[in-house]
DNA sequence: TAAATTAGCGCACAGTTGTACGCTGAATTT
DNA sequence: AAATTCAGCGTACAACTGTGCGCTAATTTA
């Protein structure tokens, strides 16, 4: 078989195993190069082969999270396009995202307020892309001026992401609450920023 | 000198490095009993004098943390009493408070989404008499339903809090912006309520 | 076919961890 | 004054960590 090919699967397989690992009690900062190593059925030095450290390893990972972020972007795009309430939609596709990818969401949540800096402004960036597609689609169709815009997308990605937090600890039946509660909380964002506008023009 | 005294210093000396350990790479599941024993200036051993566990101690630190929280509010309440705007006061009350317990509300942001559960759960509760509060003035003073009253207060509390957590890395230049920002999103929320009441009267 | 590259391994080492055990000396109680 | 309690210590151990080093065997290149 080819040695590239070969390479990547295992360098795949070492990613999978960390995700695998970051379950409800292991954060980034907590998993060891061993650990991963055993998990992905290679020798522990050889782990060097494929990641200088486990920083990098870590950094890796939460691209790949936010990979899966946008793709989820894109999915509500689509169904937003195809009809209905756009606040309703777009919570549930994410609240339909997190109970999908746990553990996606897990280290994403986590590395944001975690005890990395590196790893905390890597989640950061990941979240600026939904805050800003966000104010893009808030100017474009509810005609607020941007800066208005930006203060109600901001407050909203951090309410979903909030919610999305309770979602993880939570069963089908409560994740299902949590959304109906953040919609209306959203709606009150979005209700509160037209009125602001309206009483404070050009501010 | 007076034993029960003597351990009850030396129980505070353990809390207090703790605390000086959670500086901004480490979270409570990260520091070492060892590590909090050399801090102390007591032998590794000793700790079980005073903690049956590291996780007795960190449950102690949360609710030490709470405490600290509890007197914010306190204070926030009284500088309410003696006039001004309600949100301004109580938002710069708590970015004060953040910034001179920085260790504190790193411990409460860090565990909020930690990989502890019981850890979770108990800063959870903490959070929570916020709300309860917020809610209860928002019933009195602002005359809203219960019901939408806590969605409110909720949306809030959570907003002030990631305000909050985007604040331990800012300098004091960056803490007042982020001050400014979530005084307008807390507007849009208790506007936005007040519309969302008008427009669905008894939901 | 011969030479070079390299993914993965085993061994080794020093450093860290939690904690069991028994001792000591001082404070407290009797 | 004698007996008891107990905060704190030192030693010890097994388990784990990251990583340096050199080997092997298979693929790739020349």
């Amino acid at each position: 078989m080819n040695r590239q090919q070969q390479k990547r699967q295992t360098r795949q397989r070492i990613i999978n195993s960390a995700f695998t690992l970051l379950d409800e009690n292991r954060s980034l900062t907590a998993i060891s190069l061993r650990e991963v190593a055993r998990a992905a059925g290679i020798a522990p030095t050889s782990f060097y082969r494929h990641f200088s450290d486990i920083n990098e390893l870590g950094l890796t990972l939460v691209d790949e999270a936010g990979l899966a972020l946008r793709q989820l972007m894109r999915q509500a795009r689509q169904r937003i396009a195809s009809g209905g309430s756009v606040v309703s939609i777009s919570v549930d596709t994410f609240m339909e995202f997190i109970v999908q990818n746990r553990n996606v969401f897990r280290l994403l949540l986590r590395e944001h307020t975690g005890t990395s800096s590196a790893f905390r402004a890597a989640v950061m960036r990941e979240i600026q892309h939904f805050t800003e597609e966000l104010s893009d689609y808030i100017v474009a169709h509810l005609r607020l001026p941007r800066k208005i815009a930006n203060l109600q997308a901001d407050a909203m990605v951090r309410l979903v992401f909030n919610a999305g937090a309770e979602a993880l600890d939570a069963d089908v039946k409560e994740v299902e609450q949590i959304a109906d509660r953040v919609k209306i909380q959203l709606r009150f964002v979005q209700l509160g920023a037209v009125s602001f506008n309206s009483s404070n023009p050009g501010l």
